[in-house]
RNA sequence: GCAGGGGUGGCGAAGUGGUCAAACGCGUAAGGCUUAGGACCUUAUGACUUAGGUCUUCGUGGGUUCGAAUCCCACCCCCUGCACCA
């Protein structure tokens, strides 16, 4: 028995690969080229399996390419532009618990402790070692040669610089006003991952409306401005502080105290004066739209967390309004007025308020009830008579035709509340701030997107249903904020107060993979916008370069485009559009990416990871145990974009199968020889599942390929010497296509394969994947054997059955005639399949076979059968059927009834 | 709200017009091996059936077809993403 011993093996074939260089890409024009790329990480921390799921990926795709002839260039680099990075520095620095323990966990010394909290960069490159010795274990092809860090380097800013002027220049540029949440207390972007609570939670824009009492301004914060003229009164709410503030340009509102510290960052206030609201309650602002007189009352339901708490009430379309009208109906009886419904839904949407508030519902209901009633309004609702104004609108229209209004009359003002409460790391609680000078990338321009559809229409997607996602994306694109205030990274070129964020310093760098090498050897005083120009865009250079520059150009011209681009599904809306328009914006058509290809989340072994739990999967731990082939199944996890489940005790079958295929390596020299038919057999299922696992490896269907090029082969190879094959050469042309077949996943120990079969040059040296020998292939003959496998089990179902042990079996084929009724039977449902016209056939009609054949429309015989061969696998199967069923088994011809093509008769005694 | 994806056996999942009771894996049961357990191997695992048969299922309801998990229509339910953040 040979024994699967991977380190050895591992270890012998690495070396191999690494002496050869091929990995490393070198421009060769005689040879066509593929260029794969898989996004930058970021280096804050270990690699796990769920991480190398995407890069086994992509490595079984640049294998495949070269077993298939192409030159591939598949660089790596890192990132360490943004905030990660110094948060993470940061966290240590605070000795916050879990990230020590978390270094703990992985030994890593005191002292790179201590670094690590003082210097970012240290920590980015003492990580991004370690994953590359992690790429390098699991065996990934990636030529390092090329590698770089964005944006460490001064050349790479200056790249990244280059391509803001460009953008500038193109007029995708632009800088305005942009509401973010923010930290009071830190004075920074809150970001989804710096909060403690409030993940997913965002800037909501409301519509403040000013009513004039006097001199002073009551600024009523809404959702819904288009309600106003079903306005009955304000509500403010006596148990809570007011103030009277002064902004900028003179006016006076009252509005919670509360409400001062979020506006501070929206509003300017000049003055805060203390102020009474009780003073007011009771007096009646003018409605400015329907110069209705609406009393100011008190609701104790007002929050003064929430906006000005000031609120406009519209009870027949406001459940709480509505429930505190009711209430003042009595003590208020001078102002009370009926509240007119303005908006009408038809249909089942439609919510009966006035009923359903009168069943005095509880807080929580009432605020069910109020999202019930703005959805259903909202999408289906159309404003009636009682609307002068939008009368026969939707209420999307209303809505904005109000707005405009309220702008007109100068009555309108916006506020950003955050969607939920946002909690920051530090404690403080989040609010709204509106950045006022924030730079664009300008993703809305209309010819931008167009063009960028195009190039989506044109690139190859794996799986097929990304483009539509992408395409929904990409049309769905609002401009995006490409600068931030803290971090790392490079400065905009034209206002240093700004660094460019990560996600926009990285949709172009595929391109300096190409030059990263040769780009070190240049001066850098050569490293300007005119190179960049001159050799990405093939502009006239402004003046005299050293060669290497030449070979920059010649080598980005060489491997340009982006052939295929792996990475996991949320990258998909942002970093993947991006990428896609930044290069139609900046680079001519034939330098547009060509190929994508989307997997989803790992889950290995169940749960989730969890370093806590002192479960992590290492990389390097997962490929000493169990070695890198093994570790390398987990690409087999989904075919699609699925997240995928997938644990560990797979990789038992692998090894199991392994040892056969190592065995078989040793002992095929000694088979006898001999032609049968199971060998016609098995070149014509090994040209099948060669055509698959091409398919399948074409497609990054890596679920399927596996299962066929691996486990769907050996089952081959088993049955086949299971049934008495014994020919020296086929198992050897078979051991050959099989180890090619799962190279691009298994690597090491298909070399090992190919090696002890006396082929000398490595896989990915030459052409090698097999080519299909279409004449090998044998459908009948396969069929047939479908045939013994359906006969096996029937006679299996019988000896159940039957309850007994059989000592002799009798197999009885069909004669030839009616193999030739079956396949007329065959050929006529092909032409056509009207099972009516069969049975008015005059000829076959009446055969009581044809009807057998045709009873259930479900189960049509589909293939034509050969009576010759039918016979002779049968006999010649009469040995592994012995064996197999611990009977004498006897295969002879048989005219008995039940003797049918393709279902012989059996006898069991 | 907008967009995308999905509902198949105890579970995970394959299967997109025809030999489908449904691959593969897990779980469960019986047997083998073992002092025993684990691991491993064999067999079974929708229901009924003593000669290979029949019946019932693929979220719900309807339709197209000789034939539907697969195509069409309506409905119910679930998941994911929505930006300055990697």
């Amino acid at each position: 028995m040979a024994k699967y011993l991977h380190d050895k093996l591992d270890e012998k074939w690495r070396k191999i690969y690494e002496k050869s260089g091929i990995y490393t890409g070198k421009v060769d024009t005689s040879k066509k080229k593929a260029f794969l790329t898989v996004p930058v990480m970021y280096p804050d921390g270990y690699l796990h399996l769920g991480h190398l799921y995407t890069w086994t990926r992509a490595d079984i795709y640049a294998r495949f390419m070269r077993m298939r002839g192409y030159n591939v260039l598949w660089p790596q680099g890192f990132h360490f532009t943004g905030g990660p990075l110094v948060g993470f520095s940061l966290r240590i620095k605070n000795k916050e618990e879990q990230v020590l323990k978390i270094m703990k966990l992985y030994k890593v010394s005191k002292e790179d402790i201590e670094r690590f909290a003082e210097d970012p960069l240290y920590l980015g490159n003492y990580f991004a070692k370690s994953i590359r010795g992690d790429f390098d274990a699991a065996g990934m092809s990636i030529d390092w040669s090329k590698n770089f860090s964005l944006s460490y380097t001064s050349k790479y800013s200056k790249f990244v610089e280059w391509q803001f002027r460009k953008l500038r220049d193109l007029g995708l540029i632009t800088q305005g006003k942009h509401p973010v949440i923010w930290c009071p207390r830190e004075d920074t972007a809150l970001g989804d991952h710096d909060r403690l609570e409030g993940e997913g939670e965002s800037p909501v824009e409301y519509t403040v409306i000013k009513f004039r009492l006097g001199d002073i301004i009551l600024p009523a914060a809404t959702l819904r401005p288009e309600t106003i003229e079903g306005a009955t009164n304000i509500w403010v709410n006596s148990k809570i502080q007011y103030k009277k503030i002064t902004l900028k340009g003179g006016e006076t509102w009252v509005v919670s105290e509360k409400f001062i510290d979020k506006a501070k960052y929206q509003k300017r206030i000049e003055k805060v004066e203390d102020f009474n609201i009780k003073s007011i309650i009771l007096k009646t602002v003018e409605n400015p739209i329907s110069h209705d007189a609406l009393p100011i009352l008190d609701a104790d339901f007002v929050d003064e967390n929430l906006n000005t708490a000031v609120v406009m009430s519209v009870p027949m379309h406001a459940p709480f309004d509505l429930v505190y009208w009711n209430k003042l109906k009595k003590s208020r009886s001078k102002f009370y007025s009926e509240p007119k419904k303005i908006i009408d839904v038809n249909g089942k949407d439609s919510i009966d308020i006035e009923k359903a508030v009168s069943q005095k519902l509880a807080t929580e209901n009432l605020e069910r009830l109020t999202r019930k009633v703005y959805q259903s309004e909202y999408n289906s609702g159309v404003f009636n008579g009682n609307s002068g104004l939008l009368s026969g609108l939707s209420v999307k229209e209303g809505r904005q035709k109000m707005i405009s209004e309220l702008k007109e009359r100068g009555v309108y003002d916006v506020f950003y509340e955050t969607s939920g409460k946002v909690v920051c790391r530090c404690g403080a609680i989040g609010v709204v701030n509106v950045v006022e000078d924030q730079w664009f990338i300008r993703y809305s321009d209309s010819d931008l997107k167009r063009k960028s559809l195009e190039a989506v229409e044109r690139m190859n997607i794996y799986p097929e249903e990304i483009r539509a996602q992408l395409t929904n994306a990409i049309m769905n694109m609002e401009d995006k904020a490409a600068t931030r205030r803290g971090g790392l990274g490079t400065s905009l070129p034209w206002d240093k107060n700004w660094l460019i964020e990560p996600l926009s310093d990285s949709t172009i760098y595929m391109a300096y993979y190409t030059v990263a090498d040769l780009i070190e050897k240049l001066d850098e005083k050569y490293v300007d916008d005119d190179l960049f120009n001159y050799v990405f865009l093939n502009e006239k250079p402004k003046r005299q370069y050293p060669d290497i520059v030449k070979e920059m150009k010649r080598s980005f011209e060489y491997w340009y485009p982006v052939d295929m681009r792996v990475t996991a599904k949320e990258l998909l809306p942002n970093h993947i559009a991006f990428f896609i328009m930044n290069h139609v914006a900046i680079f001519g058509k034939d330098f547009w990416p060509r190929g994508l290809s989307i997997n989803g989340w790992l889950v290995i072994d169940k749960a989730k990871m969890s370093k806590s739990k002192g479960n992590v999967k290492g990389i390097t731990q997962t490929v000493e145990t169990f070695g890198a082939d093994a570790t390398r199944l987990i690409a087999s996890a989904s075919n699609g974009m699925d997240d995928a489940e997938w644990n560990t005790d797979n990789i038992k079958g692998f090894v199991d199968r392994a040892e056969f295929l190592l065995d078989l390596v040793e002992a095929y020299n000694d088979l006898p020889g001999g032609e049968k038919l199971v060998d016609r057999y098995l070149k014509s299922r090994l040209v099948d599942l060669l055509k698959q696992a091409e398919y399948d490896y074409e497609h990054f269907r890596y679920r399927s390929a596996v299962f066929n090029a691996f486990f769907q082969s050996t089952d081959l190879l088993r049955f086949y010497l299971d049934f008495g094959g014994d020919s020296k050469e086929n198992m050897k042309s078979a051991l050959e296509i099989i180890s090619k077949m799962i190279h691009p996943i298994f690597p090491f120990i298909s070399e090992e394969i190919n090696e002890k079969i006396g082929n000398k040059d490595l896989l990915e040296s030459y052409n090698s994947w097999p080519e299909l020998k279409h004449m090998d292939q044998d459908d009948t003959l396969q069929a047939e054997f479908d045939v013994l496998n359906k006969t096996i089990d029937d006679i299996k179902n019988l000896i159940k059955m039957l309850k007994l042990q059989p000592k002799e079996i009798k197999i009885g084929v069909a004669d030839r005639s009616k193999f030739d009724v079956y396949n007329k039977v065959v050929e006529r449902l092909k032409q056509d399949r009207d099972l009516g016209k069969i049975y008015k056939d005059k000829e076959l009609g009446r055969d009581e076979l044809v009807k057998k054949l045709i009873k259930n429309p479900n189960k049509l015989p589909d293939t034509f059968r050969d009576y010759e061969i039918e016979l002779k696998v049968m006999k010649e199967a009469e040995e592994y059927l012995s064996k197999l069923l611990k009977a004498r088994v006897q295969v002879s011809e048989s005219s008995d009834e039940k003797a049918i093509p393709g279902k012989p008769k059996i006898e069991v005694k």
